[in-house]
DNA sequence: TCGTGCGAGACATCCGACGTCTCAGCCCAC
DNA sequence: GTGGGCTGAGACGTCGGATGTCTCGCACGA
C-alpha cells in the first residue's frame, strides 16, 4: 500500500481508537510526517483527502483539527459524492428518498414542536399564490428539511439532505413543463402541514408518499 | 479558495459537465496540473482526494482514469464515513436502515428470481442449526445483502450496504450476550425467506421490520 | 483598559529530482 | 511464424527544501 493510504489509515485508526478526539489538535505537519514516516508531502496528501470528506478540519495559519465527526457533518459528504451521479440514476436517489421522506414526516407528527409548525407555516404563507418556480423549489427544499430536522434523527436528515440535492434540477424543469405542478405542490405542502399539526402520523406520511411519487411519476413518464 | 480545493471542483466540473467520462483517462499529472494552473503537488492532493471516494482511479505506472461513477461504488465512501461514528450514533443508523430495509425486502418480494430464492435457502441450511456468532452475523449480512440486491435499486443497496457495518458489532454483542437471539435470528430470516417466495410483500416487510426492530430494542435497552 | 503592531508558528504552494511500477514493443529462441 | 522474455519510455510515488500567506498571542503605547 502506498505511504500515503497507510498514513489516511492511520490517521483513521487514531481517531477511531480514540487517540484523537472531535475538536483535537493534530501536531503540526512536519512532526506529524516525522512520526508516521513519510514527508510532509505525502502527508499533505493524506490530510487533504481526509477534509475533503470532513473528518479533519485544516485552518491555515492555525493548525489541523479533528472535526467534530457529527453525523450531519459527515454524510454531507455524501451530496458530493452524488452530484457525481447523471440523470439516469436520478429515478433510484428518488426511489430511496420516496421511502425515507414519508418515514421522517410520520415520525416528525409525533415530535415537532409548536414553534416549529408555526414557522413552517409562516414559511407557506410568505410565499404567496403565485411563486416563481425557483422560488417554490427552494422553499420545497426548505420545508422538507424543517420536517425531517424535527424527526430527531440527524442522520436520516443528512441523508435526506444528500439525496435532495440531485433532484432539484428535476423539480425545477418539472415546474417549468407541468402546469399544475405550482398550485398542486402548495396544495401538498398544506396538507402535509395540517397532518403535522394534528399529531396524524399516517396522513403525514401518506401526503408526503403522494407528494414525492407525484414527482417520482411525472419524472418516469418524461425520460 | 485554496489552489488544491479549485482543482477539485474543476476536476469535479469536467466530470458532470461531460468532458470527462467514465472510465476516461486524465492527461498526466504534469500536463493536468499545467492546465489548471498549479503544481503537480497541489493537484495530486485534489486528485488523492478524489479518488478517496472512488471518483479517480489512480494507476501507479499507467495513468488516472475516472472510475465508472456507479452509485455502487461511490457510496462505498460511505462506509468509509460511518465508520467514524461511536457508538452513540448507532441507534440513529438502526433507525435509518429500519425505515430502508424492510422497504427494500418489500420491493424484492416482487422481483426477486426463483435462482436467487434457491440460493438463500442453500445460504441459510448450510449454516445448520448452532453456528457460532461470528458465521451468523456474516451469514446476517449476506442475506440481507442478497435480498435488497434484488429491490433492483443499486443506490438503496448501496446505502444499506454502507449503514449495516456499523451495526454489526453489536449484533456479535447482542449474540454473545442473549441467549434466544440466535435462534430467533434463524426463525425471523426463514420467515423473510418464505413471504419472498410467496411474493408477499406485507409479510416481508413486517418481517424484516420485525427482524430490525428487535435487534433495535436490545440496544436501546442495553446502551 | 483597550486597541494596534509585531513576530512566531503553521499551513499553502511551488520546484526539481529520483524511485518504482506498468505497458508496449522489440528481439530472440523455439 | 509464434511465444516468451527483456528493455525502455511514460506515468505515478515520494522526497526535501524554499518561500508565501495566514492566524494567533503577546507586548507596547495611547
Amino acid at each position: 500500500m502506498a505511504v500515503t493510504d497507510e498514513a489516511i489509515e492511520k490517521i483513521k485508526g487514531m481517531i477511531v481508537s480514540g487517540a484523537l478526539r472531535p475538536g483535537d489538535r493534530l501536531p503540526k505537519e512536519s512532526e506529524l510526517a516525522a512520526e508516521l514516516g513519510l514527508s510532509r508531502n505525502s502527508l499533505r496528501e493524506a490530510v487533504r483527502a481526509l477534509s475533503l470528506i470532513r473528518i479533519l478540519d485544516v485552518r491555515q495559519g492555525d493548525g489541523t483539527y479533528v472535526t467534530s465527526l457529527d453525523p450531519q457533518l459527515l454524510l454531507e459528504a455524501l451530496s458530493f459524492v452524488v452530484d457525481f451521479h447523471r440523470d439516469d440514476t436520478v429515478l433510484e436517489f428518488l426511489a430511496v428518498r420516496r421511502i425515507l421522506e414519508p418515514a421522517a414526516t410520520a415520525m416528525a407528527a409525533a415530535r415537532i414542536s409548536e414553534q416549529q409548525l408555526n414557522a413552517l407555516t409562516n414559511q407557506l404563507d410568505k410565499l404567496g399564490e403565485a411563486p416563481s418556480v425557483e422560488e417554490l423549489v427552494a422553499c420545497d427544499l426548505e420545508f422538507h428539511r424543517g420536517i425531517v430536522q424535527s424527526s430527531g434523527n440527524s442522520v436520516l436528515c443528512s441523508l435526506l439532505d444528500g439525496l435532495s440535492g440531485p433532484t432539484t434540477r428535476a423539480r425545477i424543469w418539472r415546474g417549468l413543463t407541468q402546469e399544475d405542478a405550482v398550485s398542486r405542490t402548495l396544495h401538498e405542502h398544506r396538507a402535509i402541514l395540517a397532518a403535522l399539526r394534528d399529531r396524524d402520523a399516517e396522513a403525514a406520511r401518506s401526503w408526503a408518499t403522494v407528494h414525492i411519487a407525484s414527482v417520482e411519476q411525472w419524472l418516469r413518464s418524461s425520460l
